[in-house]
RNA sequence: GGGCGCGUAGCUCAGUUGGUCAGAGCACCUGGUUUACAUCCAGGGAGUCGGGGGUUCGAGUCCCUCCGCGCCCA
């Protein structure tokens, strides 16, 4: 389907009264039965755009971001179809993870319980019970099925607005992130990574929200500055030496306590360095180590280490081999009995104080114990400092130690690192800065990706563990399901070699229970879309794409993790270009979101100013860049699109002319000369994904087009038979077909409705303009004609409008200045200037700058 | 604390390699309707281009520094 050269119809129907209004709902309806956007499964690889679109999180609802950022990707997309390749531009539905679970939960009053077996009649209840404990519990399989079952109705409401917006994607391309495809491209993925060690499950400590009960990677934390307090605390020289004193913000972790450290060039503690100490409160006898991490200038320069209070006290742990004194449990709540490691009854007695406790409470009676025991010194000492939070929960992390799926990300490899880091250089991103963040990103890793989630909705770990004589699980040799399989439910589907009934039994199995992380499906888009495994055909015309699209704020997320997954499996770039939308902000300029409740919801905007305002308004934010939440720039988009319409009915009112007809009139050349520089600027433009420039650019020429050379050419183009009418024909032929194509990614329902009054075919799958044959057609002429002529007749209007005389009034003498070079090109445009200005004698005089005076004839009564 | 970006008319922003670059649109004010457009047209005022220093014949444009805003990371 490559574009077509355009092609004047034999008839022409143009209305009387153009209108904007209603233009979505007929070329909605034509691009879908003709459809106009198919993607050719026959193209090569080479002839094809493959477009990465972000799947949206379909249980939330669209806002003005959305259309903000997808329009972007659409002019490109439109762009690059009129330039003769086979768009690939699929849309999918984000529905893997936690915001649509709550969504199928709530809709159908329903639980996923995975240790349920599926049940091939089951149906939520008709009326789904108010209270959550009401809910009816029922299997992964079956919780998937519903949600598939909402997402329909979903994405039905989701593709009406894309449509209207004038998305051209091809609505053929669908997939949904937690569909079969997605699930089995999900296991097939990471069996592979596992399988070449690139994958690997470890007890380890970990980050632990205790709210949503699971694990959180690095990339999903976020600091926040929360109160906290100093608290000094006295340690005991067990050498008699007298107390070493420490600041803690949080003295309940005296009971974990393992070491104190100290920086090894620090003279102040260095003479501890190998000697031991004993904590307060519980007596604990624990060693004086040196780690360059300690900080000298923190606090009073020596720290407890505690297993776990943060991740330092992980690289201490790991690096100094220190043992594991672990109390807070899953729920974050100490644990009821005592630890072994208290030895003395005192010690267990004052450990019932804080057992149960979450670490506020513990916090509390841990000072009270301090002080009762003389072990606090001096008073508490308020401080801000920054915390870690799961990005979507409200309580500090805690870290736990515990049995997780990790993806090596570079984390712990320089090598791979470095790696990653070539791939962010071999990517082309739009605009370039944005790599840095890239960069920053991965050079700042420190640790693997954590990819297993205590969740139960999501994509399963195909794995499954044998459970020996005691029941107690072989991690370290997991069953894993056969690709062929894919995808599978290790809940509720059993191993190969094994029945259902050998399920949780010594000596049989049981399923890995985890999920994978969203992001570990996410990743992976590209693959899904593609049909990776499923289509070799067509992943082989469309694998690596073209370009990802995507916000800034998930370039640590989405980007790199897509980069690393197509790195492990196609050694190559998941895309070639990445192009990074900036946000939408508020009128008090505050990006707009859902949490923060000042989204403005997309649908009433498209009614009021029509999709192709809107889309100007977002084209106009230049990629990268947060552009303010501004209405008046969609009525300003509104009002180009009719003035488009309106100056289309003008320029074709004046009939037509074969199509070898010249152009001989300077004017006309000058403009056609002008307008193929703007062909030039505009593609140059497009093809650095800068489609912002290209509409400025465009715009800019079409105004001075309308005010200047519509008002210059029209005395002529009115005339009968004559050869300048026929230049003037000519001319604004070519230069309306060529605005119509270049405005085609911007207002595609308002160049289609124009394109339509007098061509053949579709303007979006016209061939994009070129400069060389309106150069041809201009031959010599200087841009500079057209800016004399319009420069003059703006003197002529200022004139006119000084003397608050009508626009039609004549003018009896004008007499302009300007250098002779300048003079020489009026002189060939002075026949358009007279008539446009309705002069009835122009004279011209050399002179050092340019200078008109324009004299008023005497009004006729 | 590190990285990145941004500070140009009341508002939103253009200003490619330093030389008609001091601009556009909106808003505001004034005027204009018999042959494209009142969902319109024309005209007008308005800015020490964040501050300071430097390079240069010449600097929104390059360098340094400071101030302010935003984002990412620690």
């Amino acid at each position: 389907m490559a574009p077509t050269p355009p092609a004047q119809r034999s008839d022409r129907s143009i209305p009387d009264k153009p209108s904007v209004d209603g233009l979505e709902d007929r070329w909605t309806e034509q691009w879908r039965e003709q459809d106009t956007y198919a993607f050719d499964r026959s193209a090569r690889r080479d002839e094809v755009f493959a477009i990465d679109t972000p799947p949206p999180t379909v249980s939330g609802s669209l806002h003005v971001g959305h259309v903000f950022s997808y329009t972007h990707t659409d002019t490109i997309a439109r762009f690059q179809r009129m330039r003769g390749r086979a768009v690939f531009y699929p849309m999918g539905w984000d529905d893997n993870g936690l915001p649509t679970e709550r969504r199928v939960e709530n809709f159908f009053g329903v639980l996923c319980d995975p240790s349920l077996p599926h049940d091939g009649s089951f149906e939520p209840p008709e009326q789904p019970p108010k209270q959550r404990r009401d809910f009816v519990p029922t299997s992964r399989r079956n919780f998937i099925e519903l949600c598939e079952r909402l997402l329909v109705v979903d994405e039905e409401a989701f593709e009406t607005l894309w449509r209207r917006l004038g998305l051209s994607v091809d609505w053929s391309l669908q997939y949904s992130t937690i569909d079969e495809a997605s699930r089995r491209a999900s296991q097939r993925a990471f069996l592979r990574n596992l399988a070449r060690g690139e994958a690997y499950s470890s007890e380890a400590p970990s980050l632990w929200d205790v709210t949503f009960q699971s694990a959180v990677a690095q990339a999903e934390l976020e600091d926040r500055d929360r109160p906290g307090a100093y608290h000094q605390l006295a340690f005991h020289r067990t050498d008699g030496g007298g107390d070493v004193l420490i600041d803690t913000t949080r003295p309940e972790l005296v009971i974990s306590c393992v070491a104190l450290v100290a920086h090894p060039d620090d003279e102040r503690f260095r003479p501890l360095f190998g000697s031991t100490v004993t904590s307060p409160v519980f007596g604990v006898e624990v060693p004086v180590v040196a780690h360059p991490l300690a900080e000298p200038d923190k606090g009073t320069g020596i720290a407890m280490i505690c297993t776990f209070g943060d991740l330092t006290d992980v690289t201490w742990w790991r690096e100094l081999d220190l043992p594991t004194r672990a109390v807070i449990g899953r729920d974050g709540r100490f644990a009821t009995d005592p630890p072994d490691w208290l030895t003395t009854d005192a010690a267990r007695e004052r450990y019932a104080h804080i057992a149960r406790k979450g670490s506020g409470g513990a916090r509390e009676q841990m000072v009270q114990l301090l002080r009762d025991n003389d072990e606090l010194v001096g008073d508490v000492r308020p401080i801000d400092h920054p915390v870690k939070f799961y990005e979507k929960g409200d309580k500090p992390l805690e870290i736990v130690t515990s049995r997780q799926w990790y993806l090596r990300n570079g984390g712990r490899s320089e090598e791979l690192r470095a790696e990653l880091l070539a791939r962010g250089e071999q990517l082309r991103w739009h605009p370039d800065y944005m790599r840095h963040r890239f960069d920053n990103w991965v050079g700042g890793l420190n640790g693997d990706w954590l990819v297993s989630r205590q969740r139960y909705f999501g994509v399963p770990f195909p794995v499954w563990y044998r459970l020996d004589a005691e029941g107690l699980p072989d991690h370290d040799d997991p069953i894993v399901a056969s690709e062929a399989d894919l995808p599978v439910d290790p809940q509720s589907q059993c191993p190969a070699g094994f029945t259902e009934d050998q399920r949780g039994v010594p000596g049989g199995f049981i399923g890995d229970p985890d999920v994978m992380d969203t992001w570990a499906t996410s990743s992976l888009t590209p693959q899904i879309a593609c049909r990776w495994e499923d289509d070799p055909d067509l992943f082989a015309r469309v694998f690596p794409m073209d370009l990802r699209p995507q916000g800034h704020d998930i370039i640590r997320t989405w980007l790199f993790s897509t980069v690393l997954r197509s790195h492990y499996e196609h050694d190559s770039l998941p895309w070639s270009n990445a192009a990074l939308s900036g946000w939408i902000l508020d009128p008090d300029r505050k990006k707009m979101s859902k949490s923060k409740g000042n989204v403005v919801v997309p649908s009433h905007l498209l009614d009021q100013h029509g999709a192709d305002g809107v889309r100007y308004w977002a084209a106009s934010g230049r990629p990268g860049t947060d552009t303010a939440f501004d209405e008046q720039q969609m009525k300003v988009g509104r009002r180009l699109a009719i003035k488009l319409l309106n100056a289309s009915r003008f320029a074709l009112s004046f009939g037509s002319v074969a199509p070898d007809t010249p152009v001989t009139a300077a004017l006309d050349r000058s403009m056609l000369a002008t307008l193929a520089r703007l062909v030039d600027d505009a593609t140059a433009a497009f093809e650095a994904y800068d489609y912002a420039r290209a509409l400025e650019r465009t715009e800019q020429f079409f105004w001075r087009f309308c005010d200047d050379y519509l008002e210059l050419v029209k005395g002529r183009a009115y005339e009968d038979a004559t050869e300048g009418r026929a230049s003037a024909i000519a001319a604004l032929t070519q230069a309306l077909s060529t605005l119509h194509r270049l405005f085609a990614p911007f207002l595609p329902f308002t160049t289609e409705e124009a394109w339509s009054w007098w061509m053949d075919g579709s303007v979006h799958h016209a061939e994009w303009p070129t400069a060389a044959p309106l150069r041809q057609l201009a031959g010599d002429a200087n841009p500079a004609a057209l800016e004399v002529a319009g420069a003059v007749l703006s003197e002529l209007r200022g004139a006119k409008s000084a003397a608050k005389a009508s626009m039609r009034a004549e003018l009896s003498e004008v007499v302009v200045t300007e250098s002779p070079v300048q003079l020489e090109l009026l002189a060939g445009v002075a026949d358009d200037v007279i008539a446009a200005g309705r002069v009835l004698e122009l004279r011209t005089e050399p002179g050092d700058s340019f200078a008109v005076r324009a004299t008023l004839a005497a009004p006729e009564d």
